[in-house]
DNA sequence: GCCTGAAGGTGAATCGGTTCATCATGGAGG
DNA sequence: CCTCCATGATGAACCGATTCACCTTCAGGC
């Protein structure tokens, strides 16, 4: 068990593969490559060569003089969150299926953390960069990178950059959502969840607002509730909704996870969800369904829309010129418990 | 909206930095390495240049030189698991810390698509491979790989391979699971999910066995279900185990995702995890605290586990002749809900 | 005034492929 | 028998860095 490792093996190169079969390393090369101007019976000398040195062929080397890597970048805030977990599986997947390789980097949503990261993907030479901008990403950034490789946006549109990009239909989703609620009698509904400055939250909060417009209510700053993603984010901002003088019926939550937090701050203030209060989250995350009452949530589809930025990047790498294209996924509204129940009405 | 793409840029090179410096390529390489060897007044020449020019480093042709890429391949069987996605991430994070990036693939358990991504990986000329081998991954395959590139392997021990790797620490995870069921008075106890192939799974029902012989329990075959680590697997594995003639009263799963389908099984015999049955999972994702009944799971630090992949990798690439390494990880039992309950006791 | 050595730079080879312009060969056509 | 062309193969430049051996200067010592 201390075998110790043994020496980096000197590389098999093509000059040796065109030594063994005979012929120059031009030829090689192009009997590799499956150029017509190389004759059957050389390919095949190659080719045995090739087998019986064990070549591997050298991608970087090729990349330095063809000026494509087959490799794409991608940034993602964290890959913790299973919502971003099968973005990227998704992602990969699609551009394995074109022989691309992925690089993957996180940045924490730190704007420093992603300057050294796009950084670093620039200095590892990536044909493309997927990016799912941290918050309060300056537009010039983008701009900047746009400039020098492809890129696709993940979901944030920012107005007037001309770049690709990918992302949900907040808006109908969100609408949605509160119509759902609506129908089910509510009238006071939370929105919880994210921090101001995410430009996803920015786009479903001004939905929900609208939507309590169009239903003739007034908006409440005191039931919009800021917090960081996570379940013990939505699970602090239900005990402060709880404690309102007059408590919301409802919450719409900002993401799967902050749903989650606020059920387990219902059960810890002896509430259950889908009876006493309802709960809708936004991903569809695989635990929705399993969760005990399943998740009332806007499906999001995130392995589809990592998916969906590969083909977008891929299109981008083949035809550069092509118009700047977005794709929205649809956004549909899945009903479990967590909602479905009627609601203790109070007086109003 | 429909702005056209600019064309690749024309890359600002190290002998334009030069140029522009009024120096030889060679003081312009030499500069940036702070190498003591080139003075301070032409060092800032150097950066001046750089920054006018906005030059950015190019690591794919220096690497071609200095024979490191600084990349690590990553391939895991699948990111959808969070088991995964949290590995990868603690993998990549460590990575990140000392400058190197991650490659990642999935290979989907499939032996062929390894194959592909492990020759991809050779290819693209990372410094390092991590592998989560799939099922029936042959021996030699990996003795290969080990002779041609420093590697990690995630989960299996095989004997006699003098590679590093790091798991965890089945058996005594394993053992802490049987003994608390065992406090609890439970005899007939299932072991559910994972398939015969999968070397963990083998470790796992060892010990299991094991466990059972030290109290005098005779092994039961059919209480040793197999299935897809999917809840899915769960959920129809419970069903069988429940239309048994003397059903057992807990379940050991092969993993969390695979406990929380025998819970929604049970749910759905009108039977609830932590008081008509006891469950126990494998891995304690962040989901097992937050169903309910909470999971009783042992904990396997999926995280704690990438990073120390990655560790592992980074001291063989700058100590290639140190003695072969693992690192078991620790297991505990993190004791919840779905086993804390007395049961319902069969005569027996 | 000459020699020595340190300090600071540089030319050129190198890594492992790709690609283009060019060359050798041999068969067809006149 | 000579010319021409198609076919197949090749030499050498190139991609963008690193690195080694060597070169120039100049200060200091004798």
């Amino acid at each position: 068990m201390t075998a110790p490792r043994q020496a980096r093996r000197q590389k098999v190169t093509l000059q040796h593969v065109a030594d063994a079969a005979n012929v120059s390393k031009a030829t090689a090369s192009l009997a590799l490559s499956k150029s017509p101007r190389i004759s059957q019976p050389t390919r095949l000398r190659v080719l045995e060569a090739v087998e019986a040195l064990g070549y591997v062929y050298n991608q970087r080397a090729a990349s330095l003089r063809t000026q494509r890597s087959y490799t794409i970048g991608l940034i993602i805030r964290d890959l913790s969150n299973p919502f971003n977990a099968e973005l990227t599986s998704g992602a990969e997947s699609r551009l394995a299926e074109h022989s691309y390789s992925l690089v993957l980097a996180t940045s924490d949503d730190d704007l420093d953390k992603q300057a050294r990261m796009v950084q670093t993907m620039m200095e590892r030479d990536v044909d493309g960069l997927i990016l799912s901008p941290a918050s309060r990403t300056e537009p010039d950034l983008l701009r900047k990178l746009l400039a020098h490789r492809p890129l696709v946006l993940l979901h944030p549109y920012y107005a007037g950059l001309a770049a690709d990009c990918v992302g949900m239909d907040d808006d109908k989703g969100t609408a949605r959502a509160l119509d759902h609620l609506f129908q089910l009698g509510h009238r006071r509904i939370a929105f919880v969840g994210g921090f101001a400055e995410q430009a996803t939250r920015q786009r479903r909060l001004r939905s929900y607002r609208e939507s309590l417009r169009r239903q003739g209510i007034g908006f409440d700053p005191t039931l919009c509730i800021d917090s960081p993603v996570t379940r013990q984010g939505g699970y602090d901002a239900i005990h402060q909704l709880l404690r309102l003088q007059e408590p919301p019926s409802a919450a719409y939550c900002y993401s799967d996870v902050i749903a989650f937090g606020v059920m387990l701050g219902l059960r810890a203030a002896r509430l259950e969800a889908g009876v006493d209060f309802a709960v809708i989250g936004f991903d569809d995350v695989p635990e929705a369904t399993l969760w005990h009452p399943g998740l009332t949530t806007v499906s999001a589809d995130p392995r589809g829309l990592g998916e969906n930025a590969a083909q977008l990047m891929l299109r981008r790498i083949s035809q550069p010129d092509l118009p700047v294209k977005s794709i929205i996924m649809p956004s549909k509204l899945i009903v479990r418990e967590s909602s479905a129940a009627p609601v203790k009405w109070p007086a109003s």
